[in-house]
DNA sequence: GTCAATTTTGACCATTTGGTCATAAATAGC
DNA sequence: GCTATTTATGACCAAATGGTCAAAATTGAC
């Protein structure tokens, strides 16, 4: 009855189509939108027919929600490494790094996710809602403590983690409008990012001196 | 031959039935995307028939461009207010509070104007291109000068400002998300937000003492 | 090679959707 | 009230789209 028992181990053929399929599918999304894509468009991408595809994945639905799980994980990690015990400034701005890095190396990721969130996240629901808020509260305490200890300026820690997803996310997300801007992506674009973010962070986060 | 000439001057209906159409594009855009939303649920929203609102507007495609036209000005203004004259500090801070004023009140505009540039801008390209780069580059050279001049620490501006638009903008496009972490709105959530960037950006904009 | 299981496909279907059109209703000028 | 213009609608259409299905092709175990 369980879904693992009922799939008797996945053949080679099995995972590697499940693979390429999902990879195109992210593709697809993260470029379209779940509206925008296609099931047409996916199996292109991913070199197969439509009616192959829906034999790997029984819905449009389902391989989307495959992608929302995957990427969970990877975007909630960064915020997990928090280390409590760490120097507070260090911290955050290591954080500020990682969730850089993440936008940087995996835009698409990022775009996917940001589409469906702006929609009010009506294909996730419960899966989102599950760890984030925990895990969100859990790390808003430890600064909390750090900012009361006054080894960090006092800050409101969930609009400080807010500030800090927007900040990183916004070169994934809009990186259109980033390249309107600036031109072309280059390689220092990303340099000059994390520079600017850590001295602002460094800065702002920065222990008041006693008065 | 050109638009204004032949369009003899509306009607008082023309008027209204114009009017409420974009409002009630506005809704549906704004929540569903542009892919999303059907000519059949805007019709509704406005309270007309499908064929009677492709009367007002020749497709679906005109209302969209219509109001990410309206859109430009709204979004940009705040960023053309920053006075070079002013107080660096004070000038960036009521920037940031403006554009926080923008994203509580007009939720709407901000999240079409985030689906259209997630997707890479493909219905607005030149209207965006336009001015935004401009005006963009002139404030950044502003922002500059007060770096250099040692009344503002030292920071990129081009990135100073995209970490505005991106922490401002993320409570209205994805208040979704926020909520699941701080709960239903309510009044404080834009006062602690308020409260928060401004501490940010004074405590990390403050030019550095000499040294 | 044989045979069963897995994988692939072309043809097909129902629904949705952007948009058209002829006609009817309402409105405004007189 | 009469007429011309504006506004509104039901019926309809073609294309796109998510998904099905029976049959064919391929693969793997022996």
């Amino acid at each position: 009855m369980s879904d693992t028992a009922r799939r008797k181990s996945p053949t080679r053929i099995q995972r590697e189509k499940r693979e390429a399929i999902l990879e195109a599918a992210l593709d697809v999304f993260s470029t379209h939108g779940f509206r925008g894509a296609t099931l047409d468009l996916i199996a292109d991408a991913a070199g197969l027919s439509k009616p192959n595809l829906l034999y790997y994945f029984p819905s449009k639905e389902e391989i989307h929600r495959t992608l929302i799980g995957q990427l969970m994980e990877i975007w909630l990690a960064p915020l997990r490494k928090i280390d409590p015990g760490g120097d507070p400034v260090s911290e955050i701005c290591a954080y500020v790094e990682r969730k850089l890095e993440i936008s940087r190396d995996l835009p698409r990721e990022s775009r996917l996710f940001a589409n469906e969130v702006l929609r009010g996240a009506p294909h996730v629901g419960d899966m989102l809602q599950g760890g984030l808020k925990a895990l969100v509260d859990e790390k808003a305490a430890v600064i909390r403590a750090w900012s009361e200890a006054g080894h960090l300026a006092p800050v409101d820690p969930h609009h400080l983690i807010f500030s800090i997803w927007a900040a990183t996310q916004h070169y994934a997300d809009f990186d259109t409008q980033v390249a309107m801007v600036l031109g072309p992506r280059d390689a220092t674009r990303y340099e000059d990012a994390r520079a600017f973010l850590l001295g602002l962070y460094a800065r702002g986060l920065r222990p008041l001196p006693a008065r």
